[in-house]
This record gives C-alpha cells, sequence and structure tokens, in this order.
DNA sequence: ATAATAATTGTAATCGTTACAATTTTAGTT
DNA sequence: AACTAAAATTGTAACGATTACAATTATTAT
C-alpha cells in the first residue's frame, strides 16, 4: 500500500499536480479503502476530520486523478459511480443482493476480441454479476 | 434480425407481459438499430411516427424488457446509459474520440477469473476503451 | 511581503431518472 | 355491443448525482 501510495505521489509530482492537503487525504482514502467507494462515501467519511470539506472538491481531485490515469472509474450500475485506485488487472464482480463489489485476478491477455483489429485499445474492463457467497447461503437459510 | 424479433414476442408471451403498441415499436426500434440507443435517441426517433409518445413509457418498457432479460444495460461511462438487445456473448469498445460504440465478438468462456470460486455468475460484461481505426487516422491527418 | 497562480468552497443549475396520480387503452365477460 | 377490471400510458413533479461558476482562501515564487 505505502509503494502504491508513493508511486502515485511520484506520478502527480510528474505531471505537475500539486498534491494539496486535501488531495492527499482523497489519495489516502483510496489508498486503504480499495472497497470500490462513492463520491459521497469518500466525502462522509473525509468530512469527519476535515469538516470544511467540500463535495466539490472530492469531485475535482477524483477528477484530475482519473485525467492523471491514478484513478479507474466503475461504471457497473447506473446511478452509482465509484473510485478504484489504480491497481493490476483485476476484474470486479458486483452481488445484486447485498451490492458489495468483489475484486478478482483477471489476466488481460486472456480476452480473445475478434473483429479489433485497427483498433487502440486504451483500457479493458470486466465486470461480472451475480451473488456472493454470503448472500448464496443466507438464502438458502431462508 | 426477424428471427430475434419473434423470439422476442415470444419470451414476452411465455412471461405474460402484453406487447402492446408502443411496446412493439420500442422493441423494433431495438432490434433495427443495433447501435446502443440510450433513452433520448429512442425517444426522439419514435415520437416523429407517434408524438404522443411518453418519456416515461420508454423508461418503462426498458425496464421491463430489462427484467424479462431480453434488453441489457451498457454501462460504460456514467451519465450516458445505453440499451442494447441481447444477443450472443460480445464485447463492447466505447472510442474515446467520437464516442461510438462498437461490438466485437468475445468468448465468455475464455474469460479466466480467479478468486470466483463460490461465487454465482449471472451475467459477464467486457468493454474496451480506445480509439477507432476512422479515428486514428483523423488524428493522424491533422 | 507581495503578487500571481492554483485550490477550495458553496450555491445554483443541469440532466437523467423515478414516483405517482390521472387518464386512456385493452382484454375478457355478459 | 356495452361493461368492467386490469394494465398501459401520460405528464408533471420530485429526486439525486454531477457540473458550472463566481467568490474566497491558500500556496508558491519572487
Amino acid at each position: 500500500m505505502k509503494q502504491t501510495y508513493d508511486f502515485i505521489a511520484d506520478q502527480l509530482k510528474k505531471q505537475n499536480i500539486r498534491l494539496s492537503p486535501r488531495r492527499l487525504k482523497v489519495l489516502e482514502y483510496l489508498c486503504q479503502n480499495l472497497n470500490h467507494p462513492t463520491v459521497d462515501q469518500i466525502y462522509i467519511v473525509l468530512r469527519r476530520s476535515m469538516p470544511s470539506l467540500s463535495k466539490t472538491t472530492v469531485y475535482n481531485t477524483l477528477h484530475i486523478l482519473l485525467e492523471a490515469g491514478l484513478v479507474r472509474v466503475i461504471n457497473i450500475e447506473d446511478n452509482e459511480t465509484r473510485y478504484d485506485i489504480v491497481t493490476k488487472n483485476h476484474g470486479h464482480f458486483k452481488c445484486e443482493e447485498c451490492g458489495e463489489i468483489f475484486n478478482f485476478k483477471i489476466n488481460p491477455d486472456s480476452l480473445a476480441a475478434e473483429g479489433l483489429s485497427g483498433f487502440k485499445v486504451i483500457d479493458k474492463n470486466v465486470y461480472f454479476k451475480g451473488v456472493c457467497p454470503k448472500c448464496l447461503l443466507d438464502k438458502k437459510n431462508d
């Protein structure tokens, strides 16, 4: 986690993006909470220790990190945009019962796509939907 | 296309979903326009031939088709929800320049996912982002 | 210490979507 | 063919997430 953080700080410096206190906090949050938070979740938690924090700043920061390629957007459902520190290639699994999002490993090279010759692929995304083990159990016990 | 349409009409009957005139039109549009339209696009086009059509009806119909498993939602970007008649397994490629969405073939079994034992997978989604051949050319010629 | 630049705030506006009550249409029955 | 109950459709209002933007505050460099 430390290395991720340092890597990001380094990237920001390279791209001339100032690491202000608020941005630092958002970044820390993202590094420590790999649970794909929404803007609101980030905002509510950080506000505890920084009551004057504005939600706009959270949006701002995320946009900046996004442009810098350091954060990834997760759009599984409409109406809820989630954010993720860019880590190794992984897919997302969303449980349709509890709504939680899990990571899973995926080898991007295993994505054999036909019909994309001539296309420049920048970004590959994979997400599954279904039911997580916990909710599967809960359903059995009804 | 005809067969897709018949298949869907059949599915609706099986699920006791009435195929009203408006729903029929929406369905026809989706079968004839495999270009991943937004609600607005559907609405604007259909309104030409049915001026009294309400956007709520379009939403309604799409929700119903969705529940019936006949339509698929495409969430690549936040702020734009797109719809697709359910067809064979394919991924989506969104061009970041022109915004167009292309289909490509993908074998869902080729998705080697680790760390999902115990999970019930219902739905697999793959989308790429990048630049399409046409826009690549345009950029060169700048 | 000062000026210029960037970050942050807070409010208002925007846009896609949903809720809901009123109206219209449909299918089945007499 | 009229009647009734159920379902579909409409239109408006509400909602919520995101963005725009002007005013304020903080930071950096000189």
